[in-house]
RNA sequence: GGAACGUUAGCUCAGUUGGUUCAGAGCGCUGCUUUGACAGAGCAGAGGUCACUGGUUCGAGCCCAGUACGUUCCA
């Protein structure tokens, strides 16, 4: 069949992936192989609003290289790939879809809502999922899991009962980061900051005094605080200064009256304040700042809270109630200003927290909230990572998660949403709570926990209600690399046993708190057993500009779109080439080069493929014919293969410590050029003359192993170019092709090859020079004492420097081009005059070279210390220089005197 | 304010136990080459005081200290 001009990369992508899937290549079953030719990796589980962006085809375009590796290696493997529920992701869509349709949340029950919500999961959730197999994603899709699965929605109840009956789940509370806009909680780690310009706001406090009767009395006198949130003051409990203010030191003990409502507050004294920021005295609102909240502890003061969950301020502000926090700002400082309680305002930047998912200025506020002590379960996980038990890489992130381990701080596990795993905690109208999987076992419970006077016996029907609240989706997707097996659902089944641990995980730095770490206590506390051993951090993609990719900013290119544009390959070429592990990723979205780096990659091998085809028609006789032009090809066959079985082995070594970058790299290099610039060009039959038997085999052969080598990266193009390089039987894919074992290479092999590509460049270079022209003839003459290596490139040498004839020669060649290589000398021989002056010139260059590394090696030798104290092969292999380049001077001023 | 990481060619990055004159790759750039795989190509070339300052060493891009700048995380 005729080859097509380009691979058509739409048409084969289909193709091959409905082909994998119906051979069920990707599908895993246990069976009798060893632990360790088993591969298992379970996919950070994607959001199920999500859409493919780059994070994600850098993240899976890894786990796909590191399965189908494995998979060629003849291991068992499988990719469990899934979605995770996302609470406020997912609710927030819910609620928007809900609100098209004129529909708001608050009109419907948590049933009706929750309906809602499943139907728009069944319909629009893991979308994700399609689009990785377009990247060509080699998942186990009858494994595909979800975070709200039935078992997998108890597992994640019965871990939370657990831990609360172990003593590791309490009630408390806290200062959380609030988001007004979505009233939930929001956990650390979901806030982000921004610099933010502010106005710091010089507010005074007339000042009082108690008399010795314990009345107040208002002195003609004021106290200044600075502040950019005169909104709170109403909540003001205490005006703070530092001990040591000798400014303030009169004022200690006495009283201030807060602005608009004349409520008195005392004036105390702790170290905490800066005295040389703002004023150095510092308005204390315990129930709005999370530093005030502790001094407020330490100082036993009252609590105020002004706001309402939704921003707006509430009955105890007594002024702009029901206003807005931001709305009651502009007003409050008018009506400040009006009154002349301000001394003055300044511009002010500082860092202000937003909601990640609403970009909401988050509000710190008190809240009755679920946390997990964490201290409880996080010593194994941080000994497992210390230990090397999980490795890391790049191993620099161990740092960072030893220093988030070692000051681990509780983690808040409820969120104010609906869509999700419900607290499974019950309450009776006084507050009073037990913990249970369902009603009746709550009741149970909470008659035996509470058997009190008004009842009799264990069969009282009390009233009771659910909380209301979800778990942070995180508190689900903890438990995923042992419960995608249903190893807490099912304890002990086969799957568990067979697949976990799993082998490696892949994911992103910005997560390794959220998720990792979690996941590794979780698979301590609850298997007993490390949930993975490697770890490989990919790189932040950034865009140009060198901003995080997000979806707030908008700068993700749309992949499908390039995946339609440039094809899967290419796309996964060109993410992989440019992230090195751990390292940051800049995708030049507008100029998309490294796609079309990929894109041309995969022209090139293509037209590759069309060359060796086309030699099929004409292939000649089994044995070259003695001394004809060809003959030489046996030794670019010799050469390839051992070429081929050097670069095998590095690429074994470079993927086993997931250099995956490099490695492309490497690949790349050999296909483009040690097989394209130089293999076949070395065995290319001139137009129309037949090619050797033996040599189209083995070239087919090679092309095949690289093919294989590049499989893992680029999927499509290379099982259709297998399919095309020959007929298959049913089931030869090289999808499932075990890769052929690395034999030994022949080093003089190598270096013989080495010699002939630095002759062919260097005398290229020569005619490049010269202005001798392509097509021109030459003669060339070799003085050497290495005739017999000469002897098995000199045919493929001749032809790649059009040459007509090569000879040996003792002594210069008079007008001609002189090249000196190691230490042989080419005479070139053209029709033409040489100019001697050029000549000489090229000559004398290299020979001040020669000589300035000769000085560099003798200075070496010279010094005493040196012969002392480096090591004897070290001294070796500077006396072999040394030799080398007093020889290779010789050789090349015995060229300039035959000038 | 605390901590971690980084700084090498115009751009993006390699440089793995300190030892070739070691300073590399890809992209980009500059020449030359267009009918037989590929111009999405071929051949060749130019480009860098390895952030700065000291130190250790016979020898430092690599080890140590400090400075500057940058990024990220935590307050």
């Amino acid at each position: 069949m005729e080859l097509s001009k380009n691979f058509d990369h739409c048409s084969a992508e289909q193709n091959w992936y409905r082909h994998w899937l119906e051979k069920k290549y990707f599908h895993s079953t246990p069976d009798n192989r060893p632990v360790n030719e088993r591969y298992t990796i379970v996919i950070p589980p994607p959001n199920v609003t999500g859409i493919l962006h780059m994070g994600h085809c850098l993240n899976n375009t890894i786990q796909d290289i590191l399965i189908r590796y494995a998979r060629m290696q003849g291991k068992n493997t499988c990719w469990v790939p899934g979605t995770d529920h996302a609470s406020i992701a997912t609710e927030a869509k819910v609620v928007q879809m809900l609100r098209e349709k004129g529909i708001t949340k608050s009109s419907l029950t948590r049933e009706e809502f929750l309906k809602y919500a499943w139907e728009w999961k069944e319909k629009y959730g893991g979308i994700i999922l399609q689009q990785l197999k377009k990247l060509g994603c080699s998942c186990d899709w009858d494994r595909t899991a979800f975070t709200m699965d039935t078992d997998y929605y108890q597992s994640v109840i019965a871990v939370f009962i657990d831990l609360y009956n172990k003593g590791y789940i309490y009630r408390g509370k806290r200062m959380i980061h609030w988001d007004v806009k979505a009233k939930t909680a929001l956990s650390d780690e979901e806030v982000f900051r921004k610099e933010t310009k502010q106005k710091l706001v010089y507010i005074k406090y007339p000042l009082a005094q108690k008399d010795q009767q314990g009345n107040i009395k208002k002195i003609n006198d004021s106290i200044t605080i600075a502040t950019v949130r005169p909104e709170t003051i109403m909540a003001d409990v205490a005006i703070c200064v530092h001990p040591k203010d000798e400014r303030y030191k009169p004022l200690q003990g006495k009283y201030a009256l807060i602005p608009l409502i004349d409520k008195l507050i005392p004036i105390i004294a702790d170290e905490y304040v800066s005295m040389d920021f703002g004023t150095g005295a510092l308005k204390i609102t315990p129930a709005h700042d999370a530093n005030d909240f502790q001094i407020g502890l330490k100082h036993k003061l009252e609590i105020v809270d002004i706001l309402n969950e939704d921003g707006t301020l509430n009955n105890e502000a007594q002024i702009f109630v029901g206003e807005d926090r931001f709305e009651a700002r502009k007003k409050i400082v008018k009506e400040l200003e009006s009154k002349g309680f301000i001394a003055k305002i300044e511009e002010y930047t500082s860092e202000v927290g937003y909601s990640e998912r609403t970009d909401a200025v988050v509000e710190p506020r008190l809240s009755l909230q679920w946390w997990v002590d964490m201290k409880k379960i996080s010593e194994p996980a941080l000994k497992a990572v210390m230990d090397g038990e999980i490795k890391f890489h790049p191993a620099k992130f161990k740092n960072l998660y030893r220093h988030w381990m070692e000051n681990i701080k509780d983690w808040c596990i409820s969120r104010q949403l609906w869509w999700g795993h419900r607290i499974p905690a019950w309450y009776d109208e006084q507050g009073r709570f037990v913990v249970a999987r369902n009603e009746e076992e709550a009741k149970e419970i909470f008659n035996k926990q509470y058997p009190s006077a008004g009842r009799q016996g264990s069969f009282i029907n009390v009233q009771l209600k659910q909380d209301e609240d979800v778990l942070d989706t995180w508190f689900s997707s903890w438990l995923w690399p042992f419960e995608v097996f249903h190893g807490l659902s099912n304890p002990g089944n086969a799957d568990m046993k067979y697949y976990y641990p799993t082998q490696t995980l892949v994911t992103a730095p910005e997560i390794i708190f959220f998720w990792v770490a979690r996941m590794i206590m979780a698979g301590y506390e609850y298997m007993k057993e490390k949930p993975f051993s490697d770890v490989y951090f990919t790189g932040i993609v950034r865009d140009e500009l060198g901003r995080k990719m997000s979806k707030q900013l908008g700068n993700s290119p749309d992949l499908l779109g390039l995946i339609d544009k440039y094809g899967a390959d290419a796309v996964r070429f060109g993410t992989i080439i440019s992230s090195p592990a751990g390292n940051d990723l800049l995708f030049d979205v507008k100029e998309e080069s490294t796609l079309k780096q990929g894109s041309f990659f995969v022209n090139k091998i293509w037209n590759a493929l069309k060359l060796v085809r086309s030699w099929e028609s004409r292939i000649g006789s089994d044995e070259p014919r003695a001394g004809s032009r060809e003959s030489g090809n046996n030794f670019a066959v010799d050469w390839f293969e051992n070429r081929l079985n050097e670069v095998k082995g590095e690429l074994e070594k470079m993927l086993g410590e997931f250099r995956l970058s490099e490695a492309l790299k490497t690949i790349y290099s050999l296909i483009w050029d040690d097989f394209c610039s130089w293999y076949l060009e070395w065995v290319k039959p001139e137009f129309e003359k037949p090619v050797d038997k033996k040599v189209y085999e083995k070239t087919i052969d090679f092309f095949e192993e690289l093919m294989q080598l590049l499989h893992p990266f680029m999927p499509f193009v290379t099982e259709e170019i297998y399919h095309q390089l020959k007929e298959r039987n049913e089931s030869d894919d090289i999808c499932v092709k075990l890769f052929p074992g690395i034999k030994a290479t022949d080093v003089s092999k190598l270096q013989v090859g080495s010699l002939l590509k630095e002759a062919i460049t260097a005398i290229r270079d020569a005619r490049n020079k010269n202005q001798v022209k392509p097509k021109e003839h030459i003669k060339l003459h070799i003085q050497t004492n290495k005739k017999d290596a000469y002897e098995r490139i000199k045919n493929i040498c001749s032809r790649q420097i059009n040459a007509e004839n090569i000879s040996f020669t003792d002594e210069a060649v008079p007008n001609s081009i002189a090249v000196v290589i190691q230490k042989d000398t080419f005479y070139i021989e053209t029709e033409r005059q040489v100019n001697p002056s050029l000549q000489k010139e090229q000559l004398q260059k290299d020979l001040e070279y020669q000589k300035g590394f000769l000085l560099s090696i003798e200075k070496k030798l010279n010094n005493e210390r040196f012969v002392q104290n480096a090591k004897p092969e070290v001294i070796e292999l500077e006396q072999k220089k040394k030799k080398d380049a007093l020889a290779k001077i010789k050789v090349i001023e015995e060229s300039l005197a035959a000038l």
